[in-house]
RNA sequence: CGGGGCGUAGCACAGCCUGGUAGUGCGCACGGUUUGGGACCGUGAGGCCGCAAGUUCGAAUCUUGCCGCCCCGACCA
């Protein structure tokens, strides 16, 4: 195995790809389009899951679990849903297997479902089929419910994390008892997704709505988050769907409402994947690896000791005891790589693969000064810091605020990139040239989708969304000349 | 689903054209010298050469079929 990581100049997805087998998030399965999450990975995942668990908490929602199994007939219910996942649904129609004769199994031709199961690529009719018995008055309104779980979408082509035939998320599915409240928990969630991208993953994101043609099928209206990766092309980091009474309507969920009426029940879903984990690899990470949020880190500082002798190990390890006492007591995630089966040169190279935030070099050098060598992976500096050994709040305390000051470097590292490679365009040659060069194009457009369509054809750019923030005047459309009221945000995307 | 590439040790690959003892580097095990940015020396273990059929005295190598994976496009989060 090669040392050096392929440069993310000079082939980006390349560099993207070894990273995440490289840094140990991922490798492939020996199931087409599946991949395998290594531990490390999946404690990145975990750490995720987490925070955002804390924030649905924290605004009233509670986690269930429905079924992976979706009954055919149940998808077939609302008719543009049903249209728009046909396509790439793995379908179950056995039950069980028998003896082929020579040792291997065959379907049981006996064991054929009445009704074909669907593995779910999404739970809104599940979900909506079971609401049927939870909602008879507005007084069962509203339901907050999320859910973890798996999911399956048959993809043709598929990359480590952001595009996986199963992937992981969570889909949150509320029912309210008016479209008011729908609405505010469609763009409450959008606010949630936004903040956690930028405060836990340092990566800033473009609210907006999508175009209809970019929309969940079965939605109203489609909110999402739209972050820019280091090659300048948009990633859809998650979306907050206003369903308004499509669901209820399908699955005949009606309530009482307050002046004795029947009213269908309005609804929202909302999604985050295991695709967050490809935007944190493209977000921060560096031609030496990953670079991860220590916010989010799995191992925040690594100490890692520099010795000759076994005796000078155990000097080390013994003076060190306080430091990593005191890092653990203010909850920082601490790892002490004492293992003697490489070089302290090797270890660097490895955590600064993998992305860790702080390394601490000591030696004996620095017991006899009093001091550590403190290493940022953001920056790739470092620098010697006194330390008192034997008191050691002082130092971890500058520690706690190094790792405060990398969080927020690096969130204003990708801000400015991004800002940096955003671009006003008017003209549609201005245009076609750009958009080569990748980035954010804000430009105005017509509003109609045969334009949408046309600029998508020739230039491969979609309409990322129409951001919920903008002065933005009206304009011309870039492509047609017609009337636009404001700029949407065109980019390629993944 | 089209176009390209690749299946040989845990990993990365050479060998195939021109059939005849299966190799190199990394990793692994053991021993020694080392240790402030991916150390070095020695010894050793590890292979149904993707699967199947065929040609041949003999196949990793030639022929046919199958399977799988990766990359690039169309579809999608």
């Amino acid at each position: 195995m090669s040392k050096a990581l392929p440069k993310r100049s000079e082939n980006y997805s390349e560099w993207y790809n070894e990273i995440v087998k490289r840094a140990d998030l991922a490798e492939n399965s020996a199931v087409r389009g599946c991949m395998v999450i290594k531990p490390y990975g999946f404690a990145i995942w975990e750490k995720m899951q987490r925070a955002l668990d804390d924030m649905f908490k924290a605004t009233g929602h509670q986690n269930a679990y429905f079924p992976l199994f979706v009954p055919k007939s149940f998808l077939e219910k609302e008719e543009e849903h049903a249209e728009g996942f046909a396509k790439e649904c793995a379908v179950v129609t056995h039950y069980r297997l028998k003896s082929d004769g020579s040792g291997g199994l065959e379907v049981d031709p006996n064991a054929k479902l009445e009704e074909e199961l669907i593995v779910r690529p999404t739970s809104e009719t599940v979900i909506w089929n079971a609401y049927k018995g939870w909602i008879q008055s507005w007084r069962d309104l509203p339901i907050l419910v999320n859910q973890w779980c798996n999911v399956v979408r048959w993809e043709m082509r598929t990359r480590l994390f952001l595009r996986t035939a199963e992937f992981l998320w969570q889909e949150g599915h509320t029912a309210h008892a008016t479209e008011e409240e729908a609405v505010s928990e469609t763009h409450q969630m959008l606010g949630v997704y936004a903040e956690f991208a930028e405060d836990w993953m340092s990566m800033p994101v473009v609210q907006g709505i999508k175009t209809p043609s970019e929309r969940f099928a079965g939605a109203v209206e489609t909110f999402c988050i739209e972050a820019m990766m280091q090659d300048g092309k948009a990633l859809q980091a998650g979306t907050s769907h206003f369903l308004g009474q499509n669901f209820a309507r399908s699955f005949d969920v009606q309530f009482v409402n307050k002046e004795n009426q029947l009213e269908y029940a309005w609804a929202t879903s909302w999604g985050l994947s295991t695709r967050m984990m490809g935007a944190l690899v493209m977000a921060h990470s560096d031609d030496n690896g990953l670079v991860l949020p220590p916010k989010l880190a799995p191992i925040q500082v690594v100490i890692i000791p520099i010795y000759r002798s076994p005796e000078d190990l155990a000097t080390i390890s013994e003076k060190i005891g306080p430091i990593i006492g005191e890092l653990k007591a203010q909850g920082i995630a601490v790892k002490y790589d004492d293992s003697d089966n490489q070089r302290s040169g090797w270890k660097f190279a490895e955590y600064e693969l993998r992305g860790v935030p702080v390394r601490l070099g000591i030696g004996m050098r620095d017991l006899e000064n009093g001091t550590v060598e403190v290493a940022r992976r953001d920056t790739l500096t470092k620098e010697s810091r006194a330390v008192d050994f034997e008191k050691p709040e002082e130092f971890v305390l500058g520690i706690k605020l190094l790792l405060d000051e990398i969080q927020e470097n690096i969130y204003n590292k990708a801000l400015r990139f991004r800002e940096d490679n955003t671009f006003l365009v008017d003209t549609w040659d201005e245009f076609k040239e750009q958009i080569e060069k990748g980035g954010f194009l804000m430009a105005h457009w017509d509003g109609t989708a045969e334009t949408e369509a046309k600029i998508k054809e020739e230039t491969k750019a979609t309409i990322r969304c129409i951001p919920l923030i903008s002065d933005e005047m009206a304009g011309k459309c870039v492509y047609s000349g017609k009337d636009s009221p404001k700029r949407v945000l065109f980019a390629r995307a993944y």
